[in-house]
DNA sequence: GCAAATATGTCAGCCATGTTGACATATTTT
DNA sequence: AAAATATGTCAACATGGCTGACATATTTGC
């Protein structure tokens, strides 16, 4: 046995190992490479990456959202979306446009153009999605919509 | 209203936009972003990252992985990989031991040092899935598990 | 036994996307 | 008029993906 190699040490910690939960934090993990891979693939033959995705997605569903509205839902930092943001109005994607109350504002809008491409990113999604609800049963999607909401926010426990 | 700004177009496309599951699709994001960001903030005090996170939990979780079976599993190239582990040997979270039967086999094993340090990732994600879990009633953890499961894979369908 | 295949390591370099901090501009609020 | 706010922008940096090429040790197949 090589020197330093630890088999099954249950020492010095606060928690027995066992009582973690190790099989949903592995399937939380494979589930969400699979989840983004689909639409990773198609935006690769566009030349946009994951963070487009994520910006394009929330202004579709929620038009008319601000810069500010964008940075606190992705939790990023200004030049961040900065960069990508550029990029998917030079593109034609997204219109900014100056708010009606508050001239410094940007509120977002998707194009028809930006509208299709979200779409056609959250079609196979929905369709892994559906998929997945299936085998877990007929009851399944309440359950796993609240167990989901129940893992966003502080952990604070 | 600015040129080019698209309210609500149910044009050309093969599905209809309500039969996306957005809310899913959402709730999807939204836990695994905050899932990673409670480790993320124990990496940062050591100069790790999430790379970092995903090799020493894989090879804690099955000692003697070789580095061709935790490519597979991570599936990201030699290179990226190569990296993050030659870190994490040469600051003593992970010994390398030649395979026994095949002596080109380089076999990974976390040291104590590196289980600690597995554990402490491990232990603030498993507390929100248990919270959420809870939230989620006393029969969603199986729900949750074949939902999960459900959700790894090619998409095919 | 030797050639080919295999497992791993490594080098050089590229790209996407996250970060910080500072500063500019327009606009609104006090 | 001054201060606060929303946004944009610049320069610079870090992490962790990627590619392709090539080196080494070892095992396998003929």
């Amino acid at each position: 046995m090589p020197a330093g190699v630890t088999i099954n040490p249950l020492t010095s910690s606060a928690l027995e190992d066992d009582a973690i939960d190790f099989e949903l934090i592995e399937l939380l993990f494979f589930a969400y490479r699979d989840f983004t891979s689909d639409p990773d693939q198609i935006l690769d033959g566009i030349d946009f990456g994951r963070a487009h995705h994520r910006v394009v997605h929330f202004v579709d569903r929620q038009p008319g959202l601000t810069v500010a509205d964008l940075l606190d839902t992705l939790r990023i930092t200004k030049q961040s979306l900065a960069r990508v943001l550029k990029q998917l109005v030079d593109t034609g994607y997204i219109d900014q446009v100056a708010g009606p109350e508050d001239r410094r504002q940007r509120k977002l809008y998707t194009t028809e153009k930006g509208h299709r491409l979200a779409m056609a990113l959250a079609e196979p999604q929905s369709r892994r999605i559906a998929k997945a609800l299936e085998a877990a049963g007929p009851e399944s999607r309440r359950t796993v919509a609240r167990f989901l909401a129940g893992m966003v926010g502080k952990t604070s426990v």
